[in-house]
RNA sequence: CGCGGGGUGGAGCAGCCUGGAAGCUCGUUGGGCUCAUAACCCAAAGGUCGUCGGUUCAAAUCCGGCCCCCGCAA
């Protein structure tokens, strides 16, 4: 089929290229603008972009899909279907109007849980047993779109936002394959979302990352995973930044007031050290001390003084 | 030229400012103690101090170039 592509991160990489293998006519990449990136502050091109390039497909890379000439240019295309997945913009209706086959999201939930920007994070902070791919009709709305296909995955207990995102990734990629086969069949059967069930994922922040050791240390693992690689979750110790990377809560364990304030080290063993939260005690595994790399908790003890008594705060 | 931290035996660090025989915690190997041990005791192996060059009687330490890693910001 011959289709436009929109996609922008890491995420939308598998679904052009899984497109791409299985034969459909990819007469455009459209990708955000590149940006000044990293710590040069050299401009980087986006994931999709360099995969398209390797392709040999086409790259557009409008400020604004809305802008007339960049709408012309799609009409000029005259793509049958326009595949969107994590493209960062809004279409507007006109754009939406463009391809007889109107234009399907690939979205990493099961709608119409966690419409939005963030929804496999979301998924895994919120402590979710399950999440998925969903294929949708797009309408103007937000995530709103009529439901095409839909796969669920059941969460690991160790999953992170970076491995749910790999997975979902795949899964997207080879259900979009098998939607655009069931749009020129005519095999799909659009159901409407409910929308009262409907809950969104705000974009994700680096300061979402600072924990707060008040909470339970249940909430405060799965911010850990939920934010892992990206932004991570952080506390401060002797005046850095202390990324954690990953630490494992032990509900059964004493609550505040028994071992001293929530983020005081209660013990520091040879190999990992524990953190009083409002709720149980977190344990220490990998981490990340500002300027350094990150480390087991094992590794990080060795060099750093840290002592059962301290506060993280 | 965005700001900043760092590259020292296998791991994590100290030493650098105030040049002068490489240190700490742990790991590894051998031995000992013990009913036993991931615990304890003794011993050993293992390092071109990122790299190239400069200053000096002498450089991990001072000066300059380069490579690599990381935090912030974007």
């Amino acid at each position: 089929m011959r289709a436009v592509f929109m996609g922008t991160p890491e995420f939308a990489v598998p679904v052009l290229k899984s497109m791409a293998s299985a034969g459909h006519e990819i007469c455009a990449a459209v990708t955000q603008p590149d940006k000044p990136k990293g710590r040069g502050k050299a401009m980087q091109p986006t994931p999709v972009k360099e995969c398209a390039i390797e392709l040999g497909i086409p790259v557009f890379q409008p400020t604004k899909v809305r802008e007339e000439a960049f709408v012309e240019k799609l009409r000029e295309l005259s793509p049958e279907v326009i595949v969107v997945a994590a493209f960062g913009q809004i279409l507007p209706q006109e754009v939406l109007d463009i391809p007889k086959y109107g234009c399907i999201n690939v979205h990493a939930s099961l709608l119409p849980r966690w419409r939005g920007a963030a929804p496999i994070q979301w998924a895994v902070i919120s402590g979710d047993k399950e999440s998925g791919v969903t294929i949708m009709q797009m309408d103007a709305g937000l995530d709103t779109g009529d439901m095409l296909l839909k796969e669920a995955v059941s969460l690991e207990e160790k999953e992170t936002g970076g491995s749910l995102h790999d997975r979902l990734s795949e899964i997207g990629a080879k259900l979009l394959v098998q939607a655009l086969e069931g749009l020129e069949k005519g095999t799909l059967v659009p159901e409407k979302q409910d929308g009262t069930k409907s809950c969104y994922a705000k974009m994700l922040t680096k300061q979402l990352g600072e924990i707060d050791f008040t909470r339970s240390a249940e909430k405060i693992e799965r911010l850990i995973r939920g934010l892992n690689p990206w932004p991570s979750a952080y506390t401060h110790w002797n005046g850095k930044t202390l990324k954690i990377w990953e630490a494992k809560a032990l509900p059964e364990t004493g609550t505040t007031g028994e071992t001293g304030e929530a983020g005081t080290i209660t013990e520091v063993t040879k190999d990992c050290f524990f953190i009083q939260t409002g709720k149980g005690i977190l344990a220490a595994g990998q981490v990340q001390l500002e300027g350094k790399k990150r480390m087991d908790a094992s590794d990080f003890l060795r060099g750093c003084p840290l002592k059962k008594g301290e506060i993280l705060r």
